[in-house]
RNA sequence: GCGGGCGUGGCGAAAUCGGUAGACGCUGGGGUCUUAAACACCCUUUCCUUUGGAGUACGGGUUCAAGUCCCGUCGCCCGCACCA
């Protein structure tokens, strides 16, 4: 071979390390183990460069891991059930399951290629029968700890297709199939029981000294732990039976500017009014308008009407305030009706100046006179404030200490009660859909809800469904719902919803541990394995998926299916940024965007020679075109080339930009190693008085390469490699010397692009596969350098630099930086003032 | 709307603790080799009104010293509980 093959060369050394079996994952007491994850993919049918670039750095995790002695556990799985296979099967027609699994050998089929260290062994996807199988065991296991229960809950209904919607589903406000305008209903679900774990699931945050700051305080943010007060608003005249309205308030300290009331459209109040007052329903019914989502909720417009009903404010009982309904109130949270201050919050302020109600201030700025016109006064809750005549006492106070007054003073006088309340909501399971993992429960008429015998699991799908209405398949199905109870054996009618895919994510990584088990964990593999030590996935599952998986985790504790010491499943979580392109864009005769994919496109311009319009990077979609087959790429430079440019350049918690170029870059550095390694392992040149030279830039290359991948920071691997490559091209060291750092360099490159590193390895008779390699160790003494170059600044600017031995006193420093040359000519006779050494890293001359 | 993050040359970026801004790579420019090309190799590439000055989205502040810390503004990205 006179020239790298990576078609050839690729195929070849996957072949030997399947032989060798060398990615098997095995108990082994003798050393430590290491488990890494990728959040494993949805089964869409083609991986995507996002797929490549998550993959690989768990796979350079893992393959620098197991050259460092670890034991490595690196698993694969499909994250398979969901709506898109129903949506499929709708749309073309076919099976969701044949869609499915031709989807994962599809995908399968184009990771075998990128060389990935996994141990496919262990591989599963959660539509397997065997993996749902124990998940409807860990169900039944947490209906009898108490941790499932069923309540009503609101969700989008389409009232044209007389189906459920997600979120996603609802376009502005209408069914995306139906265009109807889209209602909320409200329908009986199941829950998990995580508010249990709010405050758990909040201090534990503490001890994940290896996620990311971000990702715990975004945790931290929505399970949005609070102290407030719950108040009695007495009602001025009784009303439905009620002689109160009961607010839950966060801000007690501004009870003063409260001049108004709110309630949920769903309050027993509005309710009670809503039937004997045709206007209050017709409101109701409009505020049922559009979809459940938080974000649709908030940016919808502010709607409100007029109760007539009135309360008497709790402090100043000469105040009444008029009770409206809002469609911004959630009944979910707290108690349903709230007390307004525009004065020091937007939304209060926007509804009060739609209205016409009245604002006040609680407090103002210290010295200042604020006046509210359009904008709430909402400083953060550690600014001092003034307070005018606050009914405690205060006047100036931060928040903080403001609301604890308060809630003493309110607690002191019976007006109201301390309370601690979290954001969190307990975790809505109940899908009304086929393709999910059947709630294994039976609705007997007899018994009630009772459990399913555990010798009856797995409770399979049935396969002949057709999805030619909408709707759920299970819920019509003729003799799918037809069973017995398992209490008294009368005929009985199973359950129909699904379950939430999230509660499918929650628990694989266990699963990986032993993934065969005739339980949903096995004892042994659990302890030996648990926990993940490195977790990495995209950022968009910084809070749903991280947040369930850890109360997973804690449930499987509680039913017995996992060890105490793993309720925190991931010791350390990595969040990667995506993979953009550029957007090449024309438009169409009525001037719509028309976009065209990156191969269609050559020096910004058509096959036909039409310019293109460059949009900036973004993350590759299908709608917008700008994707980048990794197939493609594989099949044109080979899968190093894929993975080497994916690890280059930016950071890998930042987004990386796709570009031709790049891609090109990196297949020609490659196949530069490569030739410098196939010279080296042919030359015969004797020793050299640049051998010393070229083994402490090896010894460098060592420290920076094994620095960036435990780091995190990738791309400063790969630079490292690019000086190390630079440095042995130019080396006129000797023909031994060249080939012990091409051994290293063989070593180094290994879990970024082992097809290469392996052929390198072999080129220069190096013993067995580099994959089974021990990491090489840098020789301290070679680390070492004598010398230092000191910058000198003269009042903050760089104004001559100074080369000194590292250990030199601060005081010969000294004289050495005012006897420079340059120095000199700059101060020009002024008087120094001041003289800052910081020692190995600079001097400032201060005049 | 709410919560979180990010912003450095023509481009992706580096700068570990507040201490030389631009390592490494791409693109562009110049050159060597070649009959020519491809490949490869070498040099160069922040900007400007260049004995010097400016510069890390923008405007302020703290400091001997700020990309890094603080306050405010703008822009982009992620999440918002039934997308996965």
């Amino acid at each position: 071979m006179t020239r790298y093959d990576p078609a050839v060369t690729e195929a070849k050394w996957q072949a030997a390390w399947d032989a060798a079996g060398v990615f098997t994952a095995r108990r082994d007491p003798a050393r430590p183990k290491y488990y890494v994850l990728e959040m494993f993919p949805y089964p869409s049918g083609r991986i995507h460069m996002g797929h490549v670039r998550n993959y690989t750095m768990g796979d350079v995790v893992a393959r620098t891991k197991a050259a460092q002695g670890h034991s490595v556990l690196h698993p694969m799985g499909w994250d398979a059930f969901g709506m898109p296979a129903e949506n499929a099967a709708m749309e073309r027609g076919g099976h969701p399951k044949d869609w499915t699994y031709s989807n994962i050998a599809d995908m399968r089929g184009q990771m075998k290629p990128l060389g990935l260290s996994i141990d496919w062994s262990r591989e599963f996807a959660t539509c397997d029968p065997e993996y749902y199988g124990q998940q409807q065991a860990m169900f039944i296991d947490m209906m009898e700890k108490g941790l499932v229960y069923r309540k009503n809950a609101v969700v989008n209904w389409d009232p044209v297709d007389m189906t459920v919607l997600a979120n996603e589903q609802v376009i502005d406000g209408r069914g995306w199939r139906s265009n109807a305008a889209v209602e909320r209903r409200e329908l009986t679900q199941w829950f998990f029981k995580i508010s249990d774990y709010s405050d758990e699931l909040l201090t534990a945050l503490d001890g994940l000294h290896n996620w990311p700051e971000k990702v715990r305080l975004m945790q931290a943010n929505w399970i949005g732990k609070s102290r407030g007060i719950e108040v009695d608003f007495p009602l001025t005249a009784p009303f439905a039976g009620q002689s109160a309205l009961t607010c839950y308030s966060t801000r007690p300290d501004t009870l003063r500017a409260a001049t108004f009331m709110a309630i949920a459209p769903e309050h027993p109040i509005a309710q009670a009014l809503a039937a004997s007052d045709p206007a209050v329903a017709t409101f109701c019914e409009d505020c049922r308008k559009g979809g459940t989502s938080e974000a649709a909720i908030e940016t919808a417009e502010k709607l409100g009407l007029d109760t007539g009903l009135t309360v008497r404010h709790p402090i100043y009982p000469e105040q009444t305030l008029a009770i409206w309904i809002g469609n911004f109130v959630l009944m979910e949270y707290g108690t349903g009706a709230i007390y307004c201050c525009p004065g020091h919050d937007q939304r209060d302020l926007d509804f009060a100046r739609k209205y016409g109600l009245p604002v006040v201030n609680a407090f103002h700025m210290p010295g200042e006179v604020n006046q509210i016109d359009r904008e709430a006064l909402v400083p953060a809750k550690d600014v001092t404030v003034a307070y005018d005549s606050h009914f405690t006492g205060l006047t100036l106070s931060t928040a903080y200490d403001a609301i604890e007054a308060s809630i003493d003073w309110m607690e002191a006088r019976g007006l109201g009660k301390g309370q601690v309340k979290y954001r969190l909501r307990d975790w809505g399971v109940s899908r009304q859909r086929y393709w999910g993992c059947p709630i294994p429960v039976v609705h007997c008429e007899g018994c009630g809800v009772v459990a399913e015998k555990k010798a009856n699991l797995p409770i399979r799908l049935p396969d002949d469904v057709t999805f030619d209405v909408p709707g759920n398949p299970l819920d019509r199905h003729p003799t799918w719902r037809n069973t017995t109870c398992p209490q008294c054996g009368a005929a009985a009618r199973r359950e129909t919803d699904t379950m939430d895919t999230f509660v499918d994510s929650s628990w694989y990584y266990a699963r990986f541990t032993a993934p065969h088990a005739l339980t949903p964990t096995d004892a042994e593999d659990a302890a030996y394995w648990m926990n993940v030590d490195q977790y990495i996935g995209g950022v968009e599952h910084a809070i749903l998926h991280l947040l369930y998986s850890r109360f997973f985790a804690r449930a499987m504790h509680a039913t017995g299916h996992l060890p105490a010491s793993a309720i925190e499943p991931f010791n350390a979580l990595f969040t990667q940024g995506m993979v953009t392109h550029e957007i090449y864009q024309t438009r169409d005769a009525a001037g719509r965007p028309v976009y065209h994919l990156p191969e269609d496109v050559t020096d910004g311009r058509l096959a036909d020679g039409t310019a293109v319009e460059i949009i900036p990077s973004a993350k590759m979609s299908k709608s917008k075109k700008n994707v980048v087959d990794p197939m493609s790429i594989i099949a044109a430079f080979g899968a190093d080339t894929a993975r080497w440019f994916v690890m280059s350049d930016s950071p890998p918690e930042r987004d990386v930009e796709w570009t031709a170029s790049g891609a090109e870059a990196a297949s020609k550095f490659l196949a530069r190693v490569w030739r410098i390694a196939d010279e080296v392992s042919r030359s015969d040149t004797p020793a050299h008085a640049d051998d010393a030279e070229l083994a402490r830039t090896t010894a460098r290359a060592i420290a920076d390469v094994t620095a960036g991948i435990e780091g995190f920071a990738f791309n400063k691997s790969v630079a490292a490699l690019y000086t190390f490559t630079n440095s042995l091209s130019k080396s006129a060291a000797g023909a031994q010397a060249k080939r012990a750092a091409m051994q290293t360099m063989a070593q180094l490159l290994q879990p970024m692009v082992p097809h290469l590193a392996e052929e390198i390895w072999a080129m220069l008779g190096g013993t067995g596969l580099v994959a089974q390699a021990p990491w090489p160790k840098p020789d301290p003494a070679l680390l070492e350098d004598g010398n230092i170059t000191l910058p000198i600044q003269i009042n903050g600017k760089r104004r001559a630099e100074i080369s000194v031995p590292k250990d030199m006193p601060n005081s010969e420093v000294e004289k050495i930086a005012l006897a420079n040359e340059d120095v000199v000519k700059f101060l020009a006779g002024q008087p120094v003032k001041k003289l800052i050494v910081v020692p190995g890293r600079i001097v400032n001359v201060v005049v």
